[in-house]
Formats: C-alpha cells, structure tokens, sequence
DNA sequence: TTCGTTTTTGCAAACGTGTGTAATACGCTG
DNA sequence: CAGCGTATTACACACGTTTGCAAAAACGAA
C-alpha cells in the first residue's frame, strides 16, 4: 500500500545541493535568497517527483499547523450541520483546515470531561487555534480557560464567554422584537416555548427578550420548556398551547413545525387562531404551511466573522473584543402580519 | 500567550532517567518493559506536571496520527450536515479525531480540482485513511486514485467507486419498492422529482429503481429534474406536477414540503389529489401536514459502517468490500396509505 | 563465586522540515 | 590588488517522540 515518501532530501541529492536550499528555495525564503536558476530546478525537480510537503513535520519544525480545531456543540442540533459547514467554507477561503468535534452529550454522564478532552486532543494535535460554540451555561469560561491554559488562541461563537474575544448573536434584542411585534397586532396572551430566561444559552436569551419586551408592556411572560427532540417538542406542547395563548413564539422553527402540526390535528388554525414566530430560519421556514415568521440567525455571517477574528488574533493584528451580530426578524404568514399596518411597527 | 511544553524530557530530567524509559513508561510499550516502581514514578511527575503528549511529534515518529479525514459533499445540502454529525459521533466512540471538509462547488470552476487539493493537503497532514462521500460522477474513482495515488487507504460512502471498499446505500431498490406501492395503490401517473436515471449520483440512483418499477408495470416513468435548492424547488415544480401526475417521487423531503406549499396555494390537496413521496426521513418529515411518507437514508448508520470499515482496514482485518445498506420506506400520510390492504402489497 | 538469563535502562539514530550562523564566491570600490 | 559588502549556499542543530541495539543491573542456579 504505503509508497516511500518524497522528501526534500530526495530532491537536494538528486540536484547535487543541500536540503536547506531546496527548503529555501520552495518555502521562498525572505531572509535567505536562493539564485532564480536555482528556485528554477528545484521547482522542476519537486513537480517531476510530484513532491508533496509533510504539513506534520512542518508543523512540527515550525510549531504551525495552518489548522483550526473546531468544537461545536451538539445541543444546537439542527443548526450543528449547517453551522459547521459554514466553518467548511470560511476556512477554506482562507486556506485552513479543520480538526471538528461535537462536545459530546451523547454517552457521557459528564458533557464538560467530553469537551475538556476534546480540547486537549485538539490542542496536542497542533492546532492554532480554537473555536468553540460556547452555550452559555455557568462555569463554562472556567472550563474553557482550564482545559486550553492559554496554549492556544481561542475565539468562541454563539454567547460570549468571560475572557475570551468572540462572535456573539444578539437574541435577546431579536426575540423582543419579535414579541413587540405581536403585542403591536393586538396579541396580549402571548407563550414562550422555549428555555425559561433564567437559564443560560441563546434560548434563555431569546427568553430574556421576550421577557423584557412582555413586562415593559405590563404582560405576563410564561415560559413552556422545550426538549432536545424539537420538533416532537413542539407537537406534544401544542396541547397546552391552545388553551392558553393567542400567540406564540418558538425558539426553533422545527418547534414550529411541531406546534403547526399539534394545532392543526385539533383543528386549530394558525395564523388565525394562534399566531407563531419561529427561530433560526431554516431553509424550510418560507415554504411549510402557513410560511413561518422566524428570527434569522446568521449562520455563515457567524463563521465568516469567528474565522476573521481569528485569523486577526493569529496574525497579531487584534488583541480581545466580541463582535455582535444583528439577528432580524422575518415576516411571514404565521403571525398574521398581512394586517398589519407598517406605521404600527415599534421599530 | 503560549507557556513553554511540558515535554518527556522534562519529566526524565526531574526523575534522573533517560527520556526513552519516560517515553516507555507512558507509552506501556510490550517490547521493552519498564518497571513498575519507575512506571509510577514517572505517571506522578507527569500528572504533576500536567504533561500532554505532542501528537504531532508522535505522528511524525511513528506515522500514525490517529486522525482521519472527512470529505464530504457538498452538493448533498440538508444531508451534508446531519452526514457529519454522524461520522462525528462514530468517530469519537473510536477514539479517531476528524480533519473534515466538504469537496467545494462553491467559487471554484472546477470542482475537481477542489477535491483533489482537499485530498491531497489531507494527506500531507498526515491522516492515516481518508473517508470520501462519493457522487458517483465519471471518473470520480479515477479522480480519487490519482490523488489518493495509493498513499493511505480510502474508504467511499453513499456511492461505489471502482478500485475502493465503500459503504453503498441502495437506492435504487427503495424507490422501486415506493413505486410499487403507489402502484399498488392505483396511481398510474406518477412522476419523479430527481435527477435523470441516465446520470449518476444517488438521486440518479433512485431514478433508476423509480424507472425500473415503472417498465415493468408498462407505464411511462417521468422525470422532473430538480436544482441545487431543493425546497425552492420543489415549489416552482409544483405547477408542472398538478396536471401531470396523481402521484410523485421526490428526491428529499424537503423537495416534497416545497411541491406541498405549491400545490397548497392552487388549492391541491395532498393525499387526495395527489400522492407524495418523499427522501431521507429528515426530522420534519413526519410533522409537517400531512406526514410525509419518505425513504430512509440511514445516515448514522452510513457513518458508522463506514468508520468500522475503515478501522478495520487500518488493522488489517480486511481488504477491501462493499457493504451494502437497505433503506426502508416509512409508509405515512402523504400517499394516503391510509386506503391501502396491506395484503396488496409487493413484498 | 561465577556464569547465564532475564529484566530494566540508556544511547543514538530516525522521522522531514526550518533556521541561525558560518562559509564561499562574486562584484565593486578605492 | 586589497578590502569590503552582498548574494548564495552549506553545515549543524532544533522540534518531541519512538525504537533497535547494546549495556547495565538484577536475579537465579550451579
């Protein structure tokens, strides 16, 4: 199977030089130049050996791997796949590769020793640095900042984290846009399905969004707890939806979808009887039945963004800061914006 | 930022040993055993000093890495990430780490190209196998052979590829047995929303078992082909399926939620008037209205026959097969199976 | 005590690349 | 022609770990 590896040895015997210059004269050296004729051959010599450099000894001379590990979490479910693939593009353009784990729920009775050896297997690995989908929970800084012990860069995304620069998604000012936008169409019973606001994580975010924007209107903010399972999530709370609201908001569309089905099954119609706004803007959200109003989260402006401050932190060009992105609310059918008048609208 | 490695020789140094006997002691080598007052001694100081290994510097001695590398497919969209996810999961149970990227359509001309440099930059990083989502196009196994060039083993997933052990889903035989149920349900004119059964690719693959139902019932197989944005397309197709067809085959569910939005504003109702079916059971698929009857694709358990396949290899333990995955149709609402005596049906 | 055997340890080389320092060669100036 | 700066090349070591071979130590038996 295995063939002998070229090396720049190979390449150095066969042209009568030594290895450093044909180092030198492929990396392209600045401080150690290397004649035109010479680059010439050796370039000619390297591509008629078809050589190919060990990144592993590379990155073990240099101490630079050119590779990001990226830990993302599983508790964001159907975002973990397009979430990640967004990382795919971004570090592809800008040519690195990509050491990718899930910080584990699944099996392990402790989630943080699955992350905290995620972390350590990333960094002994040899990467340059870490980006973590952070969720908020309580400790979780210390954690981060245990396991890594400052021996790499780390940039979080998704909730900032103490003491780490990162690319933060302003849920809880879109989630209470979201909820002036229904008090503002008449809605005054008005749910929350989702993480009670207390909690941590971007759904007690959103949570606190709504809870502001219900008290400061003199409402009262109830909160009906989601699982892991979204969509299934959604269809079984359904039931206690109807009864008790008029409209509602979700912190996942795929909840949404779930509660749509529940409603329907009851013969409760939405936007008409129930009004409901989902999260997230899942590709599916414009063309399920009615189309859902939904908070988009910016998924690959989340990427694009972590990766950019990253490469900044790498080169040196910046030190610490959280970057907030804007989370939009999009107006469907699910919330019966078609009656509205824009002039109402508090923004 | 960076604190100075904790290295073995470090660990050597404080306990007046030689690095090798630290490298044994850690390492439990078989061969050249260590005694066990010195294995404690030396497990202490490096606990003490919390020494983590350099993955690097051993990959480069030994030439095992313990990392694998991914490649997935973009054009497979919804799926690519649940895809990911699973091989994840598969991979963490087997203690291997990642290197994933997605073989890039986006803003490369050539496509191929992009694949093959991924390849290509894996390898030089040392992976000890590579994991390709493979699409089946021509020359795909050639392509993969020529990068690969025999330099670490390779194992294809979802499609087979000439030359490679791989991890086939069988398309073809799970829309054949969704064609016959709907023609034992009575449709005569049903539609395929996918790609030509002349061309490759699973969708393609599924073609063909759509196709091949079809003939040998003596009907007249159609076929609507469907682009990059499934759910968008989907609807736009819509209006060609309402005067065409009673009963339709779609690609991916999210095809199909895009022809129910469409034909729910012409007023066509689903299943009355015209039978659905979807592809690869994704999580909606059995909320949205009405339940969409669909074709598993066993993602997890693609990722993890793969990834068995592929330690296997690693250990020798075999050469090369093809494993073949059945994918079951899961009968819901959409096709009004409702109607259907159970004694009709073909298998 | 002596020899042989086994267990335990150390030395040194190897993996492929980068880099600081020294050496050589070349061309220019005075 | 001596002297000097510069362009190019080579030597040697570093990076952290594993591993074949040899040496040392420990042990048992004669």
């Amino acid at each position: 199977m295995r063939k002998k590896r070229v090396t720049i040895k190979d390449i150095a015997k066969t042209l009568g030089v030594s290895h450093t210059t044909v180092s030198r004269a492929l990396s392209r050296n600045k401080s150690h130049m290397v004649s035109v004729e010479t680059r010439r051959r050796v370039e000619q010599v390297a591509e008629e050996f078809s050589y190919r450099p060990n990144l592993l000894a590379k990155g073990f001379a240099t101490g630079r791997t050119g590779t990001l590990g990226l830990l993302a979490s599983e508790s964001y479910q159907d975002q973990a796949g397009t979430q990640i693939e967004s990382f795919l593009r971004a570090a592809d353009e800008r040519n690195y590769r990509l050491l990718v784990g899930m910080s584990a729920e699944w099996g392990a009775s402790f989630p943080e020793t699955g992350q905290a050896a995620q972390m350590e297997q990333f960094i002994s690995s040899g990467i340059d640095g870490l980006l973590v989908q952070t969720m908020g929970d309580a400790g979780e800084s210390e954690r981060i900042q245990a396991a890594v012990d400052d021996r790499v860069p780390v940039v979080t995304f998704h909730y900032p984290a103490r003491g780490f620069p990162g690319v933060v998604l302003d849920y809880a000012a879109g989630f209470q846009r979201a909820t002036e936008h229904l008090i503002a169409l008449g809605h005054r019973r008005i749910g929350f399905l989702g993480e009670n606001w207390e909690g941590r994580g971007h759904d007690a975010a959103r949570g606190r969004g709504y809870f502001k924007a219900m008290t400061e209107h003199g409402l009262h903010p109830v909160c009906l707890p989601v699982g892991r399972q979204q969509t299934e999530s959604g269809y079984r709370l359904s039931r206690e939806v109807k009864v008790r609201f008029s409209a509602l908001l979700c912190c996942s569309d795929y909840t949404a979808i779930g509660v749509f089905r529940g409603l329907g099954e009851s013969g409760i119609r939405v936007p008409d009887d129930v009004a409901i706004v989902g999260g997230g803007d899942s590709d599916v959200s414009a063309f399920v039945t009615p189309a859902l109003t939904t908070q988009s989260t910016p998924t690959r402006g989340i990427a694009r963004a972590a990766m950019e401050l990253m490469v900044k932190i790498l080169e040196g060009r910046e030190v610490a800061c959280q970057i907030v992105l804007a989370s939009n609310l999009i107006v469907r059918e699910s919330c019966g914006s078609g009656a509205v008048d824009p002039t109402t609208m508090p923004w």
